[in-house]
DNA sequence: TCACATTTGTCCGTATGTATC
DNA sequence: AGATACATACGGACAAATGTG
């Protein structure tokens, strides 16, 4: 092959890997997924009436399988009534990947609260200015949730994090979405490595009531003021962190 | 399954699914990889022999170098002396996905340039502070490349993205590396729907070099200027766009 | 509670394509 | 050009999981 350059083009064109069977079969059902011609909930067929309709083999089938499982298009379920199922978690898929890229990069507590301080405030400026009834009801029923955890005995973990995530999704901008999820992935696993911390979560829930507050007021300077306290403060919690061994 | 209901947990964990033989395979060599026992280049042994050493089947295996591919950990060569190479390019993977989550939530062009003027414009801040001789060097390089291609008749198409990247690492954050590749893994989509367009390189790479001159000289508010008229017109220039169909 | 059918998970054997030496 | 070594792909088989009657 190629016995004659095409000199119109450099190297710019990733590698050509003739297409394996087991890519093609992810691309055509991402297809689907994608046009929304299938949808979350849908059930594929079996993996053997997948191969007949194909027309290839149940190996080939799994393989492709394999990757739109990987990518957060599909889950997988066992046994009878079982079955690839359409999902959409590609976003939290990507969470798993980012964390992989960051345990190679060996990101500093400075660096993360850096950014998160740089980063979250132009969302906080988007947030007053966007934000709808909706959006604050979800921030307040966030506060509401992590309180009955704390009452139940449990680590609001989880929620206090996801109350950034409803942030971002507050300023009405899928791509600082995306963002703000990238960034809550590195805090989220720099948390999972401190001790629980309970008045450390309790005190969590009283800064992000006051930052809503600020935000119900449309306050944007104060609400700015009580978010980067808020996450120098965290940062500081991080000190006794040491990078995995 | 679930008789009695574990009440003090609620739908924070993940479900535990039991971890499946090719799952444990890419786990166990992936951990290889990030302790940098294996490292890019390193050559993994064929698929039989990895059979043979784990002691499971070659489907197995095969199934956990999928996970291990689409992570971007290792690459694939068919033929004699090829096998399982260990690569690090587990930040394109994640461009990759991006793109899959991207074309699901359906961006906009307001929404893109809005991100990028936020975040480019906190990046810069930290450019301006923190970049030495050879992040300016490799900037500098990077225009002169792209004259090099506008001169051999081919477009800058990568080489002018690339220039953002940079600007990225030289922030010397590695959260605003990514951040900012997440970013412009949107920026390329767009671009690449466009009719390629000479006039509007040209113009591009004479921005770029006006944004450096006013990091040489240390200037943000000229620097930042400059930057947001770029984004601004870039995203001008996607007006045409049209949602793929 | 207990089979039963369905579906995934895993293994084996074999054939073919492909790249290297 | 031919031999070799490897990934790719197929088919068959059985075990394990899981929902149903």
């Amino acid at each position: 092959m190629s016995h004659a350059e095409d000199a119109s083009a450099k190297i710019i064109f990733a590698r050509i890997r003739s297409r394996r069977t087991f890519e093609e079969v992810c691309s055509e059902i991402k297809k689907l997924i994608i046009k929304g011609i299938l949808r979350p909930g849908n059930k594929l067929p079996s993996e053997s009436e997948l191969a007949r309709q194909f027309g290839v083999g149940r190996q080939t089938i799994r393989e492709g399988l394999r990757l739109l499982e990987l990518s957060g298009f599909i889950t997988i379920q066992r046994g009878s009534a079982g079955g690839p199922i359409i999902i959409d978690t590609v976003l939290s898929k990507i969470s798993d990947l980012l964390l992989d890229a960051f345990q190679m990069k060996k990101i500093t507590i400075d660096e993360l609260t850096t950014a998160r301080l740089d980063v979250e405030r132009v969302l906080l400026n988007h947030v007053i200015r966007n934000a709808g009834d909706d959006e604050i009801k979800s921030l307040q029923d966030n506060i509401l949730q992590a309180r009955r955890e704390i009452e139940a005995g449990t680590h609001p973990f989880t929620t206090n994090s996801e109350f950034h995530n409803i942030l971002a999704k507050s300023s009405r901008n899928p791509i600082f979405v995306i963002v703000e999820a990238t960034i809550m992935t590195v805090v989220i696993d720099f948390l999972s490595r401190l001790t629980p911390d309970f008045d450390g979560s309790k005190r969590t829930i009283r800064e992000h009531e006051s930052i809503l507050d600020a935000i119900k007021k449309r306050d944007l300077e104060e609400a700015t003021a009580l978010l980067e306290k808020h996450i120098l403060e965290v940062g500081s919690r991080f000190r006794g962190y040491r990078p995995i061994p």
